[in-house]
DNA sequence: GGATGTAATGCAATCGGTTGCATGTCAAGC
DNA sequence: GCTTGACATGCAACCGATTGCATTACATCC
């Protein structure tokens, strides 16, 4: 009835059903049903039968009605900070590409470093999503938990006791960053400063201070805000000005940017000026090549959603806080330093 | 039964559903639904009633029995060739903005470029969204129009007669900087070529070898497939011997890796060689920053959504080609020709 | 006062699957 | 030959909503 008045599926030929499968073949709706989620209990025949019928109907077993039924959508959720960050698709994509292979359909959510926003997109996607990924999540600690609590949930690059979390600990990279500007001979550093709510950011300012202070280097704070191309290229006047010999930046965008102001200025990278960035997600691309530290961020994608498979499969009930190595790549961003500070 | 058996939502406390709302309240299971359906059939002391107890409970519509009962389920689907290109990002971005507004969930598909993949992906949406976007298929012609068929669909770069489309046309763009590069005095040039079955990439070489012949210059095609930074560094020798002074790249990511290469060979642009890119994707980012053909992506995913909107809702039967135009932002990396095509 | 209309609500079928349990069949075991 | 059990299949309830139609309760109009 309402079926026949709706405009449902009004240009399509109408999907095949499991009861027109069934009749053709001969055989219950439940033993369609079966075909296709447990065969193993049909005989090889009968399976055979449906299957051919099946196919040459074009039939394939809703996921909607099925979803209803066992509570099973076969959807994840991922939600990103930005898309358009360079940092994200690599991230995306090994998220995707593990999902796929699990069978699962990907929703992904945008949510523009917005909090109101990503709770919007929760709330949209919630009820049709068997678990949630949140990269870089603006959300308080207590949403967060709110969602945790209904669904499976993984954070990416957020530290909250009690959920499941990766974390890419650029802590080592960013010290061995460090050592290797001191090795060079810098004394004096710059650290270009992303969002001061960001645990990313926290991280590795807290590296640069803890590696500098070892070394007995010399570091000042320098931000760029919101995080970007731009920002970067701006912060490279004060840095100049602030006499110091390198610069480690909070990401490869910022470095990328500052990179682009130096040459703006005439400085001459890597002779006169070193620069390190982060993430090595632009790695090779910039010019001169950055030296940066790698994070791997495309596992963490990975791994996210290898943790939320089995939690979602009911294995790990314990909190699991999963943290991926980095490490320095150099490349030609970073040399000796100038012989004298000034280049008079 | 099978309710109590099976684990779903084993960690959640269950979702509140239409029953627990209705028995409380003290209406049926229909009212419920049209007191949020449709307000205006009940008495507002009875919507105001029932709304008041399922805020107390918690309770939201089910998407998934909704979608079941009406067939509309609130998702589409957008289906890329590759998210890492950064091409697609700010498509991706803005097309999901459009989606967010109209209450649309986007499930996104990564083809990897292969057809394969992109029709598993396909298969998988299919059943559970309204509407499909296709980027840069991979797919062929006859498939394409299989699943037009069976949802509302639109394509971004592919041309294909009747269904509708988004195309980025780049041919005024790509004359432009023909003409740009004449005026500078170059004579030789070379286009270096994306993938042989990519509609962009016929349309660009095109456009290219129609200008060049009207203007009388002499262009040849190198190939980078597929198109990458690393592939337009490795066309850098084969251009630079074929003796032409300036060459206009597939996409940006190719103009990129060409301006790398060149610079490996000591070859200095603007000076002694010219590079444009195409997409505007990388645009200030490079360096030198690169002169290319700006397409405006991100409209591109905008636009394909409210098309696929308006199809959704019944509208516009007709078949529609929307064309987005393009225009050549000249930066740093296009001078003039050198004097003499040899540095000697 | 009875016919008529309208507004508010309930009944029950339906969407397309899944699954616990019942049923039927057939072979092996005693 | 009858019990027993394994195997294959069917029956029917159920998931959580939506919606066509029926029903009820009033108010209105002659």
């Amino acid at each position: 009835m309402k079926r026949d008045s709706d405009g449902r599926e009004q240009r399509a030929k109408i999907a095949p059903t499991i009861s027109q499968v069934a009749k053709i073949s001969g055989v219950s709706r439940a033993t369609v049903s079966r075909a296709f989620t447990r065969p193993g209990m049909l005989s090889e025949e009968t399976v055979r039968r449906v299957k051919a019928v099946a196919d040459k109907l074009g039939y394939v077993p809703n996921q909607v009605a099925r979803a209803l039924s066992t509570g099973r959508h076969g959807n994840v959720a991922l939600i990103v900070s930005d898309v358009a960050n360079p940092f994200f698709p690599p991230l995306i994509r090994a998220a995707q590409l593990h999902a796929d292979r699990a069978g699962l359909c990907v929703f992904l959510g945008n949510s523009d470093e917005d909090p109101a926003r990503e709770e919007l997109l929760l709330g949209r996607f919630i009820g049709q999503v068997e678990g949630l990924v949140l990269a870089s999540s603006r959300l308080d600690e207590a949403q967060i938990r709110i969602y945790a609590a209904r669904r499976p949930l993984v954070l990416i690059n957020r530290d909250i006791e009690g959920i499941t979390r990766v974390l890419i600990d650029t802590a080592p990279g960013v010290a061995a960053a460090i050592a290797h500007l001191a090795e060079l001979g810098h004394r004096h550093i710059a650290y270009v400063s992303g969002p001061t709510t960001s645990w990313s950011n926290q991280q590795r300012r807290n590296a640069v201070r803890k590696e500098a202070a070892k070394r007995g280097l010399k570091v000042i704070a320098i931000p760029a805000r919101p995080p970007s191309y731009d920002t970067g290229r701006l912060a490279a006047a004060p840095i100049v000005a602030s006499g110091v010999t390198a610069a480690i930046a909070f990401d490869d965008l910022v470095a990328q940017g500052l990179l682009a102001g130096l040459a703006a200025l005439d400085v001459d990278v890597p002779r006169s000026f070193s620069v390190v960035g982060c993430d090595d997600v632009l790695g090779e691309t910039t010019y001169p090549q950055l030296t940066t530290v790698s994070a791997r961020c495309a596992d963490a994608g990975d791994v996210a959603v290898g943790l939320l498979l089995s939690q979602m499969s009911g294995g790990a009930s314990g909190e699991i806080r999963h943290k991926l190595n980095s490490h320095l790549v150099v490349r030609a961003s970073t040399g000796p330093a100038p012989a004298k500070r000034k280049s008079r």
